[in-house]
DNA sequence: TCTATTTTTGACCAAATAGTTAAACATATT
DNA sequence: AATATGTTTAACTATTTGGTCAAAAATAGA
């Protein structure tokens, strides 16, 4: 029935969402994404035909999370200044949401870059030319009122989600090298590092 | 003969090093390595005794590479200002000649994070308590001169690691979407960066 | 040259792993 | 109740993989 398998399918892609996030695709067993489901082996390739088709189903999933706050961060129009505020406080969010995300992504476009090239196939919003069109344009009226100092867009870009992004990803190394692996002492840390973020990007832009 | 085992143990350790940083640990297959070094692939077991041994062995070489300058930037005692352009100079550099390595030790860290206490145990420079002392006081000398403004320690250290790391680690990501995947243009991209970034986090701190 | 030692190899093994199949089970339809 | 359809399982297969071993080849020492 449609209720049960939907329950049985869903069962499986969480499951397999936790094991592939956590260990890769290359160092995912299928078993494991089984007993996590709890269900046989033989169930995961009824509703999902092999390891690569679960596990691109996975990270297309995983993906489209994190494309929203780009997308606005992109295409909205807010005033620039406004803009970063909000980008960097839903993006941290979001990442505090789903720590595991960024890294898995990361790791698996370096095994096999093609991955992308299919999603961004699917992906009108991506797949579009002049992306970065608008904001810089409100990069530009933000450097004509003297709001902002002169900036290229990319650079900007790169740097505001380099700032978000690498405390997450590199968590393993920050935390255990400069905060004595203590994992509730990287909480608060990463907790209080909003502010620190916006403020220390809008003083590097400023006039 | 002494040279001809060191001969081949190099060709091993060389090969190894090349298929782990692009594969990981759990993507490398043992026949891979030994075909690359052109040997038979008992020799590996010969040389590394298992494959878990021979990754450690990569993984601390790969490790230790970025190690020196990680250790300039705490210890050194160039003023402030001086230093971080000189740590982002050389940094970029060092990332621009091993562009696979943090990625690696990232993904690596994040699967099995023992892997750091083992690491730490066996370098005195990082197991030492009391490591940002010294920077930090650097950071405050700056601060009493009005050069530049209030900052904590951590945060800036991680964000100037965050700029330089991330445009290399996430470079499948960002080459993809924002630079229409053209190996060229990203290169040419991250070689202006320097200067920016420097620019970008001394206009951060400036009071 | 003869012998001992080290290096290298081909053949092999046991365990693990993705995927298959046929049958049992459950559920809906009539 | 009988049948058809969809779901789940246990058992199995073929292949891959890390690792071993005994013998061959190369090298060193006498």
């Amino acid at each position: 029935m449609t209720e049960k398998e939907l329950n049985t399918e869903q069962k499986i892609l969480d499951a397999a969402k936790e094991v592939f996030q956590k260990k890769g695709m290359t160092g995912t067993r299928m078993q494991e994404i089984a007993d996590k489901a709890g269900i046989n082996k033989a169930l995961l390739h009824y509703y999902y035909r092999s390891k690569e088709k679960l596990f691109r189903r996975v990270f297309e999933i995983a993906f489209a999370l994190f494309i929203p706050r780009i997308k606005e961060m992109l295409f909205s129009d807010k005033p620039i200044l406004e803009k970063i505020d909000y980008f960097v406080d839903s993006y941290i969010e979001l990442l505090q949401k789903h720590p595991y995300i960024p890294g898995f992504i990361i790791n698996e476009l370096n095994r096999n870059p093609e991955i992308l090239v299919d999603i961004v196939e699917k992906n009108i919003l991506i797949k579009q030319d002049h992306l970065i069109d608008n904001l810089e344009g409100q990069i530009n009226q933000g450097i004509e009122r003297g709001q902002i100092k002169p900036v290229e867009v990319r650079n900007l870009l790169i740097n505001i989600l380099a700032l978000c992004v690498f405390p997450v990803v590199a968590r393993p190394v920050v935390q255990g090298i400069l905060f004595d692996n203590d994992p509730e002492g990287y909480e608060r840390f990463l907790a209080q590092r909003k502010d620190f973020v916006k403020e220390f990007v809008k003083n590097a832009i400023k006039p």
